[in-house]
DNA sequence: CTTCTACTACAAGAATTTGCATAAGCTGGT
DNA sequence: ACCAGCTTATGCAAATTCTTGTAGTAGAAG
């Protein structure tokens, strides 16, 4: 797990690349925005540490020069003042979080895990587009479902359901998530068009003996492997 | 883990409720910001969802009063308008996060988490979504309980009092208590439920050797692990 | 130790809700 | 107008929730 820190105080970049690798992280540091775009830019991270505060550009800035450049690390930001103005800009360019200094180390920590769990989680979706549980395959690139060979003809609503279940394979999904998720953004929660397309989805991929959606009463459902 | 929403919109707050309620959070509706400050003041909720726009108060003038009175819950604002003059104004007055309408529920989900979970740190509660007590364990991803290996069917209201019992562990809590946390019920109306299931709960997940729920003569129940 | 009282446990059944399948109505593209 | 796909409506079985009523229990008072 790589971590890039962006910080031009010593005090708190000792600080910080030395707690991060005590917990396991290899991590890389950068005292200025310029070599950020420069040479840092092009290598894979899994988490960027910002310092909102640097000598050479505002870290906001290098935020948005990142996100320009269509760099979807995730980024954490940290500030020394707790300015809203701040902390408006940052999450509005983008950032995925933000933490006040000083903070407590053991704070940082559970942040840095929850933004590279993410990531795990994308890397371990994202690149295969080749997808197989059991006699179901989905392959992503052609939008294309097979259950036991046989092609699965799926209409539009059906794949984009599966496959956000899928996305949350052995995480419970509510309703309202759902319909949010597949269906865009509605206030509507007097329908149950999730109920019928679920229904709709195992008629046709599940067998008796072969079951992947899973009803969790009162909260939603669950997409097992 | 209690969430007070306070929106006077029907579609919106059906909404909230019923999505966070599925997500697992304790949710109390209030439909107006008097209310607010003359009932809900005095509970300790871990979160307060503000509209900035009600219908009795301007939601910046709550947040305000609320911040007055001492209230230092986290607060995230809601808003149907993108105007960055709102966004300011909240943050400025104290709320803690800002999120604009229409939104993806996810997102609300997320902002939510990272909110409670900052206030979990206070409290130095554990993040851990797998919870054991001895030969009970509950996985709050999967809304699943087992004992002893042997998976536990709940109800989704077994599951919440567990749930409240457990977040509360080692401290009594009251019928009213329970009452309101996991029936949303804020008045006394001289009920059984609670007595109810929690044998229900008894008969479900303890053993005539391992006993969880321990009864409070005169006050109520407490969990213990 | 016995009695009394307030409190607690739980069984049974009525009322309500939920999940699901099916049917019927609707909509946009051709 | 037709069709496929989408949405709403309806009915039903099963699960869940809640009330009622009774038996049981702990602990204080005598």
């Amino acid at each position: 797990m790589q971590i890039l820190v962006v910080e031009d105080d010593n005090r708190i970049s000792n600080f910080l690349v030395k707690g991060l690798e005590e917990c396991g992280y290899l991590v890389t540091l950068c005292k200025n925005a310029e070599d950020v775009l420069k040479q840092y830019i092009n290598i894979e991270w899994d988490l960027i540490i910002l310092d909102i505060m640097l000598a050479d550009m505002d870290g906001v800035q290098l935020l948005q020069a990142l996100r320009y450049k269509k760099v979807y690390t995730p980024i954490l930001m940290l500030s020394a003042l707790n300015s809203v103005q701040d902390k408006i800009s940052a999450l509005d360019y983008g950032a995925d979080d933000y933490l006040t200094k000083p903070f407590h180390f053991d704070e940082l920590i559970s942040r840095v895990r929850a933004l590279t769990r993410r990531r795990q989680y994308e890397q371990l979706e994202t690149p295969k587009a080749e997808l197989q549980f059991g006699q179901l395959q989905i392959n992503r690139e052609q939008y294309k479902v097979t259950l036991a060979g046989q092609h699965v003809e799926l209409s539009p609503r059906e794949y984009k359901l599966l496959i956000y279940l899928v996305e949350n394979i052995g995480k419970t999904v509510s309703r309202v998530q759902i319909l949010n998720a597949v269906w865009g953004i509605t206030f509507d929660n007097h329908t149950n068009v999730v109920d019928v397309y679920i229904s709709y989805l195992r008629s046709k991929i599940e067998r008796e003996d072969m079951k992947y959606i899973f009803t969790v009463k009162g909260v939603g459902y669950m997409f097992k492997g």
